[in-house]
DNA sequence: CCGAGGTAATCAGTACACTGACTATCTGAA
DNA sequence: TTCAGATAGTCAGTGTACTGATTACCTCGG
């Protein structure tokens, strides 16, 4: 049995691509705060007063990591957790001033960094990046809970040039 | 500040695709072996002999995560690993008879399991998604070590339609 | 032959990411 | 009203993935 060549694999590329993200953000962004806590930062800064689990279920984390990285959030005190007094299973969170603060800091870097994250590619292969990323991860993700809305995959931005849609036929062989 | 959309976030639909990744591998492929396990299999199953730094830098793996991986392996008798008589700070890896058994019965899952995962997407595209994972990650890769031969950024395969490239221009802002 | 510098591996510490088990709390139907 | 089921959160365990420090070993110049 030869081995295979795993540049052919997403999977393979796709751990790939994170590492690589990951190392830029430690380098454009901040050394202080993932991107992972970034994102949930970024959602209570949107809306404040959610609670673990939606902040999870948006950023696309389990109770348990989601757990983790807010405790992190609140021990920095970047956020503010609190029991909800209407329902005591609940823990109420809310960004505190110095999280948002740092928010808007770190927001224009984001911005920057993907800028540097897309450059090897050109503008229309940017979106089409984009978009294939999403297809993907969506159409995965469907699969994990089978009754959810998906959100229309074909979703906004679509000026790019891989139309060639309408195909597929999982068909596991 | 207004929240960002992470949805256009390159790293944030990374770290959703693998996340897609692992969830698929663990129910197509197997539960016993992790993704990154089989990758040092398969880069043993080709070429035996290798020491743990060479099979890590292989598969995309720094030296501390490779040693506990192959810990793993060692663990369950499908990879062997013996002190290099001739150079006594490398370990040599040779993949024991359990290890090839396994790796055989696993690359025909995973082949499956790569078009189950790129299902979304029609030939064309699947072919422009790897490219353009590569050339991002490969891209990034660069950024760590500046001397290093990147390999032909514009591999093999190329048949897609995603060529208008030659522009990116990364000037971060 | 000896020590300085380089290299392979290990170790400690941090941070996602998931599963499965468990606790506390709430809600609705009998 | 009471308790069965659902829900939010925690906890334990496993497995990447990284940095920085340390250890063991090799090599080569003097």
């Amino acid at each position: 049995m030869p081995a295979l060549d795993l540049s052919t694999h997403p999977g393979h590329l796709a751990r790939r691509l994170q590492q690589a993200h990951t190392l830029l953000w430690n380098t454009v962004v901040s050394e202080e705060v993932t991107s992972p806590q970034f994102a949930v930062l970024n959602t209570l800064a949107g809306q404040d007063g959610l609670d673990q689990r939606t902040v999870g279920e948006r950023v696309g984390l389990d109770r348990s990591t989601i757990a983790e990285v807010i405790r992190r959030l609140v021990d920095r005190r970047l956020v503010d957790k609190v029991r909800d007094p209407k329902d005591g299973r609940r823990s109420v969170l809310r960004v505190t001033e110095e999280g948002e603060q740092l928010h808007r800091k770190l927001s224009g870097r984001t911005v920057r960094m993907n800028q540097i994250f897309l450059a090897p590619l050109g503008p229309q292969e940017r979106s089409t990046f984009l978009e294939l990323l999403r297809r993907v991860s969506d159409a995965t993700e469907a699969l994990r809970n089978p009754g959810a809305p998906v959100a229309d995959v074909r979703g906004g931005q679509g000026q790019d040039q891989a139309q060639s849609v309408g195909h597929a036929a999982a068909s596991s062989r």
